[in-house]
DNA sequence: CGAATTAATCGGTGAATTGCGATGAACATG
DNA sequence: CATGTTCATCGCAATTCACCGATTAATTCG
């Protein structure tokens, strides 16, 4: 994964409204929902929620179904488990990480 | 770790910049650096670089030690396993989340 | 077809972020 | 003490973000 869509996706999860109505998913019955739901878990207008859900779509973290009138947002595990075998990755290299140059003194 | 320091800490590497320092600072033999160090290595302003590393700061991602004139930084790794447990908590969550209310139907 | 529902999108506002050059504080050294 | 080095910090411009109310598109249903 590049850094720009590592970047990415830690700036979505980078607001506490959207790690909620992430979780807020999660926690749903049947592991999806739709916008009106979390607008109503939330003390946001729903255009406010709308935009929030965009930016979770647009980083990967959930997808979309239409669904009659409304839509339904579900966790997309697969992208979840990339995410987390990325970041462990990155907070591997920044312990362990060889130095620059010239590693292994023979 | 609240929600509102998972966020604060998610924008901070939530930006590629960001993750490069990081990466160059751990990269060193020394595992600590200065900000002339890193500014070289980046086609930068110094005044951003030392803006980026103030917010990797505030993040508690990285430490400052002044020495003489100047700083050395290196990595908070007890942060970084903190980082990680919460981040490892968060997707977790996200995957296995028991449901919102009323689960086991009886 | 007309009315209602749901939710995305548009336009606007204020705050925060990202970048820069310039300034100034802290320190070392001649 | 004067000079040079390092770097944080201070404006400042441009962009993006977070939020809102209003509008619009899609769909269902009477």
């Amino acid at each position: 994964m590049q850094d720009d869509d590592i970047a990415n996706i830690m700036r979505a999860l980078g607001h506490p409204v959207r790690l909620n109505i992430l979780r807020f998913i999660a926690s749903q019955q049947q592991r999806e929902c739709c916008c009106g739901d979390v607008t109503e878990s939330l003390p946001l207008a729903q255009s406010t929620v709308s935009q929030h859900i965009k930016v979770l779509l647009d980083a990967g973290l959930i997808e979309r179904k239409p669904h009659g009138t409304r839509n339904r947002y579900m966790i997309r595990h697969d992208r979840l488990s990339e995410i987390g075998t990325a970041f462990g990755g990155l907070l591997t290299g920044l312990n362990f990480q060889a130095p620059h140059k010239e590693a292994e003194p023979a």
